[in-house]
DNA sequence: TGAAATGTTGGGGCG
DNA sequence: ACGCCCCAACATTTC
């Protein structure tokens, strides 16, 4: 008996909760599928960066379901015709998938079980890419949580299911057609040449072993604020495709603890985790989080300097990283470069579009989706409307960065700062953190002339923080 | 996962 | 020796 699973945001074998059930319940007869969503591909947060890891993931998946026997087909389309064809065509009779909990996928996956139901094939959707789902941790009343601590509370308390115990049944899989894996052009999408990592389950495995064995985990706690320093796991894009599991991530870091006798960095490491799966749960029970404000009367705030054209320069001199101030413009040039942004650049340079810039946070949290090869629905939303003080517990509004001192504080030397803007290496010192304070004389002895080699600030903070307050008090 | 203003405390210089 | 003042360091409050 014939089982189709279809991977989506689960590209790995191991501890799959769809996959493994599907190999069991087929007995090995299992026709693992990936169909390229045409819908997804079009759509205006695609990241060229994300679909080439994608890609690598893919050919890295196909290449361990050869290992056991099967392969990897692949498909163009809408989902759910292709899945009935394919299921009409290999005689499945059921088909399996790891829930996703965005608006959209939760309509494309409804259209998909309504379709193949309607033909007469089993359809099963798995909790798997969660430790606990949408309505699992709940609040006395019985409510979805909106604010973080109480939810991280509940979340520990309660018992963890464990990693799946691999399996090594031999597979088989029936002869139908596949697309060869296309390129990024043959999907239509523009050419990207950022520095991003390897992708694939091998690749997250190893990333996982490294991070736990070199005990940096334990470090996390007190280095993960120093976007100079490697302190963080740089997990994300596989935890955002799939290639590894948070049941294994949680599991192998709880481990080391235990072993290390050292906790700090774990529990520190494990609340990034619940970060995640509190945004998940966030817009699964909220669902209209992702086309607005969360508290729903900042969706009156008005944004922006008034003048169409002043805001549009302002945003691309925040996305080529020329503000003028050096901690935001490393930041971006980091994300232009390699699709990936440390978490406290991510605050920051977020903090700045809409506490400095005035921009509408949804501008800004398209491009990080545009850019990130990281880039979760979730997880972006729920940081951008953390930032704009207009989400779930959000930070209140008169709490704004002060770029300056979030740079002297986590940049202390500016080495992030050199590292991503050539123009900032002759300056030296406390220069590094406001260049445009350099005497003309200084300048030119950093040979970075204000103006010239590198903008002046192309806001002034305390006055563009009077006025975003102002704005947030007019509200309420 | 804030910043800045304001308040408090205590050590040390100094008359 | 003593009180006064300054000010840094830290704590609290306010937005």
């Amino acid at each position: 008996m014939q089982v189709l699973h279809i991977f989506r945001r689960d590209l790995r074998l191991s501890d799959n909760a769809a996959f493994d059930a599907a190999v069991h319940e087929s007995n090995g007869d299992v026709l693992p599928v990936f169909v390229f969503d045409d819908a997804l591909l079009r759509g205006r947060g695609v990241a060229p960066a994300r679909v080439r890891f994608m890609l690598d993931c893919l050919q890295s998946l196909d290449e361990s379901l050869r290992a056991r026997g099967s392969r990897l087909i692949l498909r163009r389309g809408d989902p759910a015709a292709i899945l009935a064809q394919l299921a009409h065509e290999t005689g499945a009779s059921a088909v399996f998938f790891n829930k996703d909990y965005t608006p959209a996928a939760r309509a494309r996956d409804a259209h998909i079980t309504r379709t193949l139901r309607s033909a007469g094939v089993r359809v099963e959707a798995f909790k798997d890419q969660v430790i606990f789902e949408e309505r699992e941790i709940l609040t006395g009343a019985g409510s979805p949580y909106t604010v973080f601590t109480p939810y991280k509370r509940a979340w520990l308390a309660r018992p963890r299911p464990l990693p799946l115990a691999d399996s090594n049944m031999v597979l088989r899989t029936p002869a139908v057609k596949s697309l060869t894996l296309p390129t990024l052009a043959e999907l239509g999408i523009a050419a990207s040449n950022q520095r991003i990592p390897r992708g694939g389950e091998r690749a997250a495995h190893e990333m996982l072993r490294e991070w736990i064995d070199s005990r940096r985990v334990n470090a996390y706690a007190d280095k993960r604020d120093f976007p100079a320093i490697e302190g963080t796991s740089r997990l994300s894009p596989h935890l955002r495709f799939g290639t590894i599991s948070p049941r294994t991530c949680v599991t192998a870091a709880e481990h080391a603890a235990t072993q290390f006798n050292q906790k700090d960095g774990f529990e520190t490491w494990i609340s990034e985790l619940i970060w995640r799966e509190f945004y998940q749960q966030v817009l699964a029970n909220f669902p209209y989080a992702a086309r607005g404000a969360f508290k729903k009367q900042y969706d009156a705030l008005r944004w922006g300097s008034g003048d169409d054209a002043l805001d549009q320069a302002r945003f691309d001199a925040w996305c080529t990283g020329h503000t003028g101030f050096p901690i935001v413009d490393a930041a971006m040039r980091q994300l232009a470069e390699t699709g990936w942004m440390h978490n406290r650049a991510r605050m920051i340079v977020s903090s700045f579009f809409t506490k400095d810039l005035l921009l509408n946070w949804q501008w800004g949290e398209r491009w990080f989706m545009q850019q990130l090869v990281d880039g979760d629905p979730a997880s972006n939303n729920g940081g951008w409307q953390w930032s704009a003080s207009t989400g779930t517990d959000a930070q209140p509004y008169f709490r704004v960065f002060n770029p300056r001192l979030q740079s002297e504080r986590f940049d202390p030397d500016g080495d992030y700062i050199r590292t991503w803007v050539p123009e900032l290496h002759g300056v030296h010192g406390k220069h590094i953190h406001a260049p445009h304070e350099m005497t003309p004389m200084e300048q030119r002895m950093a040979s970075c002339v204000i103006g010239e080699d590198y903008p002046a600030p192309i806001i002034d903070h305390p006055a563009q923080k009077d006025e975003i307050v102002r704005r947030f008090k007019a509200l309420g």
